[in-house]
DNA sequence: TTATCTATCAAACGATTGATAGGTAGGTAG
DNA sequence: CTACCTACCTATCAATCGTTTGATAGATAA
């Protein structure tokens, strides 16, 4: 059902629109990025888009309505991969940052195009978010109580994984010095050695 | 001679225009701000505002490069007081944090509105970036020089402590929990605790 | 064949955008 | 008094904005 057409050779015209409106919004952003060079750059003529989303402000929320499942349902997946709380943290690490390397766009707009969602809108994509942040908070917690880690206040702690990761999709470069995985991995051996009690990570 | 209105009881009328310009690209980005929203919210016409300032281009420009002289002078000052490397790092982040609790709309609007440059005005406040982010380097180098960092990659650590930072400033609320020192403080030990060889930072 | 659905188009709507031109009240300087 | 400067104003410009309307060619279904 979801993302079904992913798998097909050829995308839908939707799905064309939504890849090209991320495309422009990471580049200009939702205000300064107008329906007619959407549609221009597909091709069409701006009414046709109207055909597909109701309004520019349906096509901001579906795109990052979709953005958020696919984090959520990403970071799920690696944390239940993980047993210890360890575990669990390395593979959220890993799962964020790389998300955030090979969808740059995607990454960037989901947090940066926020605050042009209607009211009713943004509160439902903050839900989301919040979502995704609780998961991250909540591997801190089982960390803390394992007596593994040592944070002493779980909301900061996670703002502050959260958003060193999340500020990759803003320097990082698919042709540059690093590549993906290494930047990962310093981020993993940073975050950990700055929260376990045992200091484990040399360096590799 | 720079910044000397700051000391007048009565901020002048391009000053005013600063602060209101700072407030609304915040609040809405650079984009959905109009020449004439800034000019109704100062009870003056959009007009007046051409007297002030030769465009939205270089109001843009004048705001922002003025935050990045602003940060530059304040890093520059704060790492002097440190003596050994450590002590430089932790006035630096510390620096850099109070600035982001103390001044939200500053600091969101020098990387939010960065895109929205003319590609000459980029270009200058780019560097000035560039070389915000050299001060933090080269205190990283020094700690590693000195043997008492380890940090594998110069560049990647201080991306991941700016931005880790800078974040803050998206999610920080003067009246909530935390006040600005606790939050520098919670940083400063994640941090020191990641990159320091011998784990001094304990449970404060 | 007839009817309906899909996906597009041209044309136009009022509103808003950044910017300019020309005018003017009030203060300052010679 | 005269000349100039400061800081605003009114009025207007072409361009662009998101959106709507009505029409249409082609595919699909009855």
């Amino acid at each position: 059902m979801a993302l079904s057409w992913a798998t097909e050779e050829q995308a839908s015209r939707s799905e064309q629109i939504r890849q090209m409106t991320i495309h422009l919004f990471h580049e200009k952003g939702y205000p300064a990025t107008s329906i007619r060079a959407i549609a221009k750059n597909l091709d069409i003529k701006s009414s046709s888009l109207y055909y597909h989303f109701q309004s520019k402000q349906d096509l901001l929320f579906d795109v990052l309505d979709r953005i958020m499942d696919e984090l959520i349902q990403g970071l799920q997946k690696s944390v239940a991969h993980g047993q210890t709380p360890e575990e669990k943290l390395v593979a959220a690490i890993r799962f964020h940052i790389s998300f955030h390397t090979d969808h740059q766009a995607e990454a960037f707009i989901s947090h940066s195009e926020l605050r042009f969602l209607s009211a009713e809108n943004f509160r439902r994509i903050a839900e989301k978010r919040k979502r995704y942040e609780e998961i991250f908070q909540q591997v801190l917690r089982e960390g803390v109580e394992a007596g593994v880690f040592n944070v002493p206040d779980v909301k900061v702690a996670s703002y502050a994984i959260l958003l060193m990761c999340t500020g990759v999709s803003s320097w990082f470069a698919e042709k540059g010095r690093l590549g993906g995985e290494e930047v990962a991995r310093i981020h993993e051996d940073l975050i950990l050695r700055g929260i376990l009690k045992t200091s484990k990570g040399g360096n590799r």
